[in-house]
DNA sequence: GCGTGTACGCACCTGGAGGTAACTAATGGA
DNA sequence: TCCATTAGTTACCTCCAGGTGCGTACACGC
């Protein structure tokens, strides 16, 4: 089996991070599998604008406020978000994706596309395994 | 701010995905951000033929026999891993990863690539957030 | 006889993710 | 006067990932 392109260049971009690069790498990788963080910044980016606090969650369906609240915060620590908080009452606070945002989605646009393209796949897979003694 | 390849693209996709579809492609892609099953997979992908359970373990650095024998079983249920198991004593068990294996990492990577690649920006982002009041 | 090696399964513990519900502060409308 | 509104924060609870440690079956070399 040869070795794939994957380790190839992954291998080498590895061994350049330090272990605290490294680790800030997955972490960012894993916030793609977040329940709500990518879910999150797609709605900023789908939006014609900056939107409210409340407007993002009418189209997050199901998140509560704390989780969209730490999702936000995340995104926003990332540089992924901007945060703009309006001195009224009540309260006004809106939202905006950043150039780095769009960028990140377009990097896990070709995953999410393809393992949707594969989901038969997956599907045949599980039920074949499930189905053995 | 225009609507970016992503949503044009995933947006239809979505929609065309009943509700277990769109359950399974979160779940797969979440696998995607597991501390683990990455890691193991590529380990299979690098090796030059299949490979014993402590071999695995050996390259996968710190996991747990119970994670790691959780990590191949969900690779295996879902085709991405095979494993054959020898009638012997003491056990001997053999993991390979497929072609479909081969196929994610190949997704999956130049999302890696690209964060490895802008761990510095994510960096500064969060030092700049981390020092204000 | 006895330790060694293998690939687990099982029981127990801990931390963190995430849900619900209640509280907040100032204003404008009924 | 009373109430809804907004963007949180906090307390409380549950679930699950994942770690540690132990048990296991049996052939082999010493």
């Amino acid at each position: 089996m040869d070795k794939p392109g994957f380790l190839e260049r992954c291998d080498v971009l590895c061994e350049s991070l330090s272990e605290e690069e490294d680790a800030l790498t997955r972490e960012i990788v894993a916030r793609v599998a977040d329940k709500w963080s990518l879910w999150t910044l797609s709605v900023l980016a789908g939006a014609s604008g900056p939107l409210r606090f409340s407007r993002v969650m009418d189209q997050v369906e199901g998140i509560s406020q704390k989780s969209l609240t730490k999702a936000l915060r995340q995104l926003e620590r990332d540089g992924l978000v901007t945060r703009k908080m309006f001195a009224e009452v009540p309260p006004r606070v809106e939202y905006a994706i950043t150039p780095m945002g769009v960028e990140m989605l377009e990097q896990v646009a070709p995953l999410w596309t393809w393992v949707a393209k594969s989901v038969g796949h997956f599907q045949t897979a599980r039920s074949q395994f499930d189905s053995r003694d």
